[in-house]
DNA sequence: ATGGCAGAGATTCTCTGA
């Protein structure tokens, strides 16, 4: 079984370039997020042709969630309790036994800004939903999705230069911290514990080549699911410009089970 | 090489992203 967690950048841009990764990697469910689309412009025919069913949580022009599967999707919930504020980022489903939650996690901005708070406050939340066991199973859960924090300094081009600032701050990563121990897995670092691998280049002053990047975009498992897994990566391939098409400037991250 | 921002939305410019 194969999952995997794409940031794509606007749906309607990045279409042919994500029916592409899904006929090379046939993946049995994805987590896409930055859909910047409500779900009346979302493709869904497109994805029924290709072999998959979608269900998402969006809204114009920012942010939205999505799911793919192979099977079937039930919608657990549909935007994280007491959050709607910041927009479309959660969307949790069960499918093919597991319970697969597609996070897009507030930016922040900087930490002067007041989205900085508001982000802190949305992983508290998130906390609190997952501690609560309302609607998710814990023992068979998956978590994917854009999590605009840098666990560790090992997950960032430059943790010397960056510490302290948006995405490398303590608050930020012990918020992180209080997810993985209500009892889950980083399964890319679970699998690889001493690899620099990023999963976002910025578009700008050529950040990809230089390969100045951060490892932001994750997959947690519950310990049961975790013990299945037998590979996790990057898949770089598809953050590279392909027939002329424009990537999004996430690649997509893998993990396989057994 | 992977090449030097890109997408969406309201109007040729602003906002946002990480």
């Amino acid at each position: 079984m194969i999952l995997a967690t794409w940031n794509i950048n606007g749906i309607r841009a990045r279409l042919d370039y994500i029916l592409d990764w899904l006929a090379a990697r046939k993946p049995d469910v994805v987590g896409l997020q930055e859909l910047k689309a409500e779900e009346k412009n979302f493709p869904f025919e497109a994805f029924r042709q290709a072999g998959y069913s979608a269900v998402i949580h969006g809204q114009k022009a920012w942010n939205g969630v999505a799911v793919l599967s192979r099977g079937a999707c039930e919608v657990l919930q549909a935007g994280l309790p007491g959050t709607s504020p910041a927009g479309a980022r959660m969307l949790a489903v069960d499918t093919g036994g597991i319970n697969f939650l597609s996070l897009y996690c507030p930016n922040g901005k900087s930490i002067e800004h007041p989205d900085f708070r508001s982000k802190l406050s949305w992983f508290d939340q998130l906390a609190v939903f997952l501690e609560s066991g309302d609607r998710i199973d814990k023992d068979r859960t998956v978590i994917v999705g854009d999590f605009n924090i840098c666990p560790e300094p090992i997950d960032s081009w430059n943790e010397e230069l960056l510490a302290g600032t948006i995405f490398h701050t303590g608050e930020e990563r012990q918020r992180l911290e209080r997810i993985i121990k209500i009892g889950f897995e980083d399964l890319y670092r679970q699998l690889n514990p001493d690899t620099r691998m990023f999963s976002w280049w910025d578009y700008r002053g050529g950040a990809f080549y230089k390969n100045q990047g951060l490892r932001i975009d994750l997959l947690l498992a519950s310990d049961l699911i975790a013990s299945r897994v037998t590979e996790v990566y990057t898949d770089r391939d598809f953050r590279k410009k392909r027939d002329g098409r424009t990537p999004s400037d996430h690649a997509p991250v893998i993990a396989v089970l057994e």
